[in-house]
DNA sequence: TAACATACTGCAAACGTTTGCGCAACTGTT
DNA sequence: AACAGTTGCGCAAACGTTTGCAGTATGTTA
């Protein structure tokens, strides 16, 4: 089938192409009539622009680039379920790139972006990036660039994160309020920022309180943590207590709790940091610290919106992380 | 930050704009030195093609429109995952666009796809969509379809989908096969084919032992499938066996009977079908009947460049569906 | 009648790339 | 010395759109 172009409209018309085009756009120059005869013969032969030729005439290209470890998961993927639809609300359409934690790739995808001409990047690091030279020429190339989640050290960024230090915060708080004193923490990839914040904080409240102890673990996959898990409950003195770092250590830790059959909370408290599906699907539901990808995506989008505005300067940005109470402690 | 573009080169060296892209497409007529001129400069310089130029030149465009429900969820983030990867390594991107269910979203993503001249386009059709008449304008534009899970009935389209019939059939035999007599059957949405063959195809091979009967309902959500399950373990002739559609029935099913503590697999056998993630969650361990997102969407792409490559002939592909066996029957 | 404002519309260039064609400068053959 | 063949490169058009400028026709004023 023929593809309709604005030339195709303006020979049927017997105008111009300048013409038809500015009828399109509801030109005052144009007469009322003609704008009524264009519109409606576009509309019949379902006239649509070609985005290709308008994004290298005005070069302005309303793609954003997208970076994320991958997609699949419980955060990730109501991440970009927010950012997605905010694109399509401002017509704006998304790239969505999975660097699968390898710098490599990472960096090919950007270049991919950098062919595409993406009007911003939004970039959850991958955990093995060692430098930024890559992501520093998209700002010297005046691209905006939102980090979320996992973000960059250094203030010259934007970031968009979860309230890390308050929300590991909240949990220990309310773990020593319920009188814990043994507890299991277990965490993430050690390399992380958002690991170290969350273990700072996490481990600050606790020691504030004499008779309790925290025993620290890293772990990088579920099975570790389930692993992890049956070490320390396979000791005389056994936690009163589970901190979960994420949804991905709270899958190993349950896991390994169900199979010794030990009862929560009778035998031991569980909470975790999480986006909020998981923690509903145990019983009792896990009582968790919200760390919602869904509102972190609203807020990048955002932010993203703002840069393109002129307001570039970098700043870090926060979304709040309330206590969701399970009957897990 | 100045954009480098072939002129750029061609000023700087002195050649012509046509010397300038030829050399950098390793064309014969250019000389040897000219070619190495050209390719260190635009090395130094980062050079990257302008992707909506060459879309325009030539008419092609890189790009595949995926239309899903929602990115969200244990199925389609696997799609996804399996078709981004593919469209990397094939210099492809992706454009994904969520509609919701809602009809009106979903003509609206199509519109956008075409305004983006896609080269193809995959597409799981919302459950409330009721016409394909916008679809079969992609087919009349020489624009390849791909319909995945959610596919239309009749057979001049492309689809993709998991061997539900086969899939339910398995289910349903193993569950004789153990002795089961009493199963509770519960499905998704009633309107959809993949329901309606999954139904029949459990149903039938049922009927064929006339000492087992199934209770067969239709539940849209997992608070839907809760509540149903709940009805039916409160009766006093208690099923011996759940039979689950989806992971989201799945949820529904196991939160009931977690909440009512019915020991599986002494009180009761759970299947369900599913893409293999949430059945590893509980413990034990539900067995399952493998539907592979990841599989489908790797044989989507295939199907994809088929197409692409002049092989246009509507066909419905199959990905099998192996038996997993859990703890759980 | 001349001068001028108003209302429409068209011309042409530009965005960055690719590519058919032509042209000049060599090389080798008679 | 004339010719053909080869090598290396540039010109210009095209893809579809937008937009500054110029043009024409009509009506208005002095």
């Amino acid at each position: 089938m023929e593809v309709i172009t604005l030339k195709r409209i303006s020979e049927v018309l017997g105008l111009s192409i300048s013409t038809v085009s500015r009828a399109l756009k509801d030109h005052p120059d144009i007469s009322a009539n003609t704008k009524k005869r264009v519109n409606e013969l576009a509309s019949t032969l379902e006239y649509e622009p070609n985005i290709n030729a308008i994004s290298l005439r005005s070069k302005k290209n309303n793609v954003f680039g997208l970076i994320v470890p991958t997609i699949s998961g419980f955060f990730y993927d109501s991440f970009i379920n927010a950012v997605e639809q905010e694109c399509r609300d401002n017509a704006y359409s998304l790239m969505i790139l999975q660097s699968g934690n390898d710098a490599e790739i990472e960096k090919n995808s950007l270049r991919f972006c950098r062919q595409n001409r993406v009007a911003g990047l939004f970039v959850c690091l991958s955990t093995q990036t060692t430098t930024l030279d890559a992501f520093d020429k998209f700002k010297e190339a005046d691209i905006p660039l939102v980090f979320f989640d996992k973000v960059p050290e250094g203030n010259q960024y934007n970031k968009v994160c979860i309230a890390d230090e308050h929300a590991a915060k909240l949990a220990a708080e309310l773990l020593l309020r319920k009188g814990k004193q043994n507890i299991l923490s277990i965490f993430g990839n050690e390399n992380l920022s958002i690991t170290r914040t969350r273990f700072k904080a996490f481990q600050k409240i606790i020691s504030l309180q004499k008779e309790a102890t925290t025993f620290n673990e890293y772990c990088s996959s579920y099975e570790e943590a389930k692993k992890t898990t049956k070490q320390y409950f396979s000791k005389k003195i056994k936690p009163d207590a589970v901190f979960c770092m994420s949804d991905e250590i709270l899958i190993g830790v349950m896991k390994c709790l169900n199979e010794l059959k030990i009862n929560i909370p009778e035998d031991v408290s569980v909470i975790t940091l999480s986006d909020g599906f998981l923690p509903k699907l145990y019983t009792p539901e896990i009582t968790y610290i919200e760390t919602s990808g869904y509102k972190l995506g609203k807020l990048a989008f955002t932010k993203m919106m703002d840069c393109l505005n002129g307001n570039t300067e970098a700043e870090e940005l926060f979304i709040s992380s309330p206590l969701v109470k399970g009957g897990s402690i």
